[in-house]
DNA sequence: AGCACGCCGACT
DNA sequence: GTCGGCGTGCTC
């Protein structure tokens, strides 16, 4: 009875701010560590896995502990860079520990369990038949086959949101059984693998076989190839071989391998095996040789590397980037250190991942939501360094997404976020709100590692950041090969429909410059930002829009199933045909997207092959790089696309890029749409003439004075920062002040902007703190949820977590008031 | 977030 | 009387 009881603080994967405490049994005491999984049960049936926070002897007091069930691992799944990696991203962001673990570790590797539900036989042998209402007899006929069903089965099958009160009563009866049921998480992938049967091995008793073979010759051909693969020695246990491999080699019919299995020379059995190594690439180790300015590029951040912890190379188009990065990550692979290379999603094409794996071989892993939630599992433990398959080689250097830079590395040495002014760095939805360029500094920290922030249009934060000296700073303003940046044409949309010259939506001199480049046999890009430019139906007598039951918004068209969808949560509904203002059947559609421009521009380029490139055209896995393909292979002359092709693409045949609309971008309403206009036209724009010959790029605008589209026609990036970072100060946004933008949101409007006064007032008693609003977001109500947002300027760059503990704390106080029970807040760190 | 409990209106 | 909808409170 005196012996002292251990506890471990858990994380468990539920949007609380809090660890929860657990006593540890007996039987786990020697098992139970730091960064292992502990099952545990988490309120009245839930069964989770949480990583173990720490270990310790105080029992919490006035609290009923639970015990821990089983712990999972017997090496840590969490290191401890990651835990404080963790707590740092959960008080940063002002989300909380829980949402940081399920946000972190692969769904595989987070167990939960489901509430399944069976028929229980036995009763009904036993028992007479006992009254059931109609929906408790559906569900018993359902489960009379004896397949155990979920309650979101059930659900279904009663067509109610909730069954639980049925599920409940047929419990009580006896005539169910109610179970949690882990789902399997990670499974491991086998093949069939061939070998030798025991009895067979040994020279002697081979040659007796082989002689014995000598009727069958295709049987003893297989035997010696088999032989041959395995490396066969003698006094050493036969090796398996992949099944697949053998008949592939061999180019046997499976009747052959049968017959040698049924005589029981080879015996048949299952491999674990990796998903990864499917792609046998031999490492080539091909590294470029640097010219003079990229090796004077890499020296600088060697020599920087020495005081900084974080470097940006500011290197325009074309200037060779990717080779810099090869020969840096290069010297710390040699050392032995790992390396993750952090690119935006649309950028982690086919083109960058085969130059990493020319240079590195099967070193390299891919980390991408692309690839299923198992393949990510062996990812993290290849990391990790458990669970190896024989056939799976450490990765050390890891191409990702935002999500890798919860990976566990143990030995990180450099961290590259590539397009570091991408806006997709930073998580919107779900919390964690993170900035993955931002955390990754962070990481690199935590870890003694060095981050390289790379780009050709850096965020005014990362240059301001340089410029002041937080940052080293290294410039390459020279394009490989020495070609020349492309010459910028304005085209005034303003002026062109002034004098009817518009032909759909091309200026005469867009449509000159694309005849011309078409007849020397060069392609063309034509870029169209897909923002606001969704179809959608008007009714031509009143103007009448159909708009979300939900959200207010206007309801998109989709051509190709002929539905009205909002964007914003979902909600389809069929065409309409008939306005339900004023009964007229005159609906037209309006706006146009690329798939309005693609159609168009085949009127005045019958000639031409023209595809299109966006969400809609890329839909399947390979869709998307099959028409980069055509278009590398100039299959295709015109490529009409979204953001989606500005990024790790190069072709070399381009000469020239349109932008269709510069204004759609200028105008919206954020303080960074001048900063972003720039980078998206800089970017698309170093698509044309990246070999060969200069191309050209035409902006089409109505606003051809405007001073960004001037600054990206001289391509003058410091004069758009300088004036941007003006602006910065004079407004007081980032990198002079922190932004925190709060989202209040509740079904009742009145309630909802009443809580968003009240708030915004406790807030104003700070005054460090600048409270702008509340204000109505640009959409007002999604989902039926009307929203209103308080923005923070917070003025002091120091204590920041302390002005944040004093929001939470001031926002739990409101939700505490009986009037505004049920509002939402949503904390979101550095917006974008 | 789940999940249970409890209160209230709307059906057969 | 069921049934089904929320609003509310708790989770070691």
């Amino acid at each position: 009875m005196s012996q002292t009881e251990f506890y471990a603080d858990l994380i468990l994967p539920v949007p609380l701010d809090q660890h929860f405490t657990y006593r540890i049994p007996d039987y786990l005491k020697n098992e139970c560590s730091k960064g292992k999984r502990a099952v545990v049960q988490f309120g009245k049936k839930k069964i989770y896995s949480a990583i173990i926070k720490n270990v310790h002897q105080n029992c919490p007091p006035d609290i009923n502990v639970k015990d821990i069930i089983d712990i999972l691992d017997s090496t840590p799944l969490v290191t401890d860079t990651q835990l404080s990696f963790w707590d740092w991203m959960a008080e940063y962001y002002m989300s909380t520990i829980g949402e940081v673990y399920k946000a972190a570790l692969p769904s595989g590797l987070r167990l939960e369990s489901n509430t399944s539900v069976e028929y229980n036989a036995s009763f009904f042998e036993e028992n007479e038949l006992p009254d059931f209402s109609q929906k408790e007899s559906l569900v018993l006929d359902a489960l009379k086959p004896g397949k155990p069903l979920n309650l979101e089965d059930i659900n279904r099958i009663l067509m109610v949101k909730n069954c639980m009160p049925f599920i409940k009563s047929l419990f009580e009866k006896g005539t169910i059984k109610i179970e949690e049921s882990i789902e399997k998480g990670f499974q491991q992938k086998t093949e069939k693998y061939i070998c030798l049967s025991l009895q067979y091995a040994g020279n002697e008793k081979l040659n007796v076989l082989i002689e014995k073979l000598k009727r069958a010759p295709k049987q003893l051909d297989l035997l010696t190839s088999y032989l041959d693969l395995s490396n066969y020695e003698e006094n050493v246990l036969p090796k398996p071989i992949s099944q697949k491999l053998l008949v592939k080699k061999n180019q046997i019919q499976a009747g052959i391998l049968n017959s040698l299995i049924k005589k029981g020379i080879f015996e048949i059995r299952n491999e674990n095996v990796s998903r990864h190594s499917s792609t046998q690439h031999t490492e080539t180790n091909l590294l470029k040789p640097l010219n003079d300015f990229q090796q004077n590029a890499l020296d600088q951040i060697n020599t920087l590397f020495n005081e900084k912890g974080t470097v940006l190379l500011h290197g325009i188009t074309s200037s060779g980037k990717t080779e810099i990065y090869i020969q840096l990550i290069d010297s710390y692979l040699k050392e032995n250190k790992q390396v993750l290379y952090l690119l935006p999603e649309i950028a982690l094409t086919t083109q960058i991942i085969e130059r990493l794996r020319q240079a590195f071989g099967t070193k390299v892993g891919i980390y991408h939501s692309k690839f299923s939630d198992a393949e990510r599992v062996e990812t993290y433990n290849n990391i990790l360094g458990i669970d190896m398959k024989d056939n799976a080689i450490p990765f050390q250097l890891i191409l990702g997404v935002r999500s890798s830079i919860f990976l566990p590395f143990k030995n990180l040495g450099l961290i590259i976020v590539d397009e570091e002014h991408e806006s997709s760095y930073k998580q919107y939805n779900p919390s964690p709100r993170y900035q993955a360029r931002d955390s990754a500094i962070m990481l690199a920290n935590l870890s003694g590692a060095k981050t390289l922030l790379g780009t050709a249009t850096p965020s005014v934060e990362s240059f301001y950041n340089a410029k002041s000296g937080k940052f080293g700073l290294v410039s390459v303003n020279q394009r490989f090969m020495g070609i020349s940046l492309p010459e910028v044409i304005i085209a005034d949309v303003k002026e062109a429909r002034r004098k009817k010259q518009m032909k759909s939506h091309f200026t005469p001199a867009l449509l000159y410059q694309i005849e011309i480049a078409l007849r020397q046999g060069e392609q063309v890009i034509l870029f169209q930002n897909r923002r606001g430019f969704a179809l959608y139906l008007e009714c031509f007598e009143c103007g009448w829009i159909p708009k979300c039951k939900y959200c207010d918004v206007s309801l998109t068209y989709h051509r190709y199933t002929n539905q009205l969808v909002c964007h914003y949560c979902g909600y389809s509904h069929n065409v309409v045909d008939k306005c339900s203002n004023c009964h007229s059947t005159d609906i037209r559609t309006r706006g146009f997207g690329t798939e309005k421009i693609e159609e168009d521009l085949q009127i005045f380029f019958p000639e031409a092959k023209i595809k299109r490139l966006d969400l809609d055209s890329s839909r399947g896995k390979n869709a998307h790089s099959s028409i980069i393909s055509d278009f590398e292979n100039h299959r295709i002359d015109i490529l009409v696309g979204t953001q989606m092709i500005t990024k790790g693409l190069d072709f070399d045949n381009v000469s020239l890029v349109g932008i269709l609309d510069a204004n759609q971008m200028l105008n919206f309403p954020d303080f960074r749409a001048y900063e972003r206009s720039f980078q998206l036209m800089a970017q698309v724009g170093g698509r044309a003439g990246r070999k060969i010959k200069q191309g050209k790029v035409i902006i089409q605008t109505i606003s051809s004075e405007n001073l960004i589209i001037q600054q990206v026609a001289k391509n003058d990036y410091e004069n758009m920062f300088n004036t941007q970072l003006n602006e910065r100060k004079q407004f007081r946004y980032p990198p002079f002040n922190r932004l925190i933008n709060i989202s209040l949101k509740h079904k009742n409007k009145a309630i909802l902007d009443k809580a968003a006064i009240v708030y915004a007032k406790a807030l104003r008693l700070l005054p460090e703190l600048e409270i702008i609003g509340p204000e109505y977001p640009v959409i007002g109500r999604i989902y039926d949820f009307y929203y209103k947002n308080i923005l923070i300027k917070l003025k002091k760059v120091n204590r920041i977590n302390d002005f944040k503990k004093f929001i939470r704390e001031t926002g739990k106080q409101l939700l505490k008031n009986d009037e505004f029970k049920g509002v939402q807040i949503i904390y979101d760190v550095d917006p974008y």
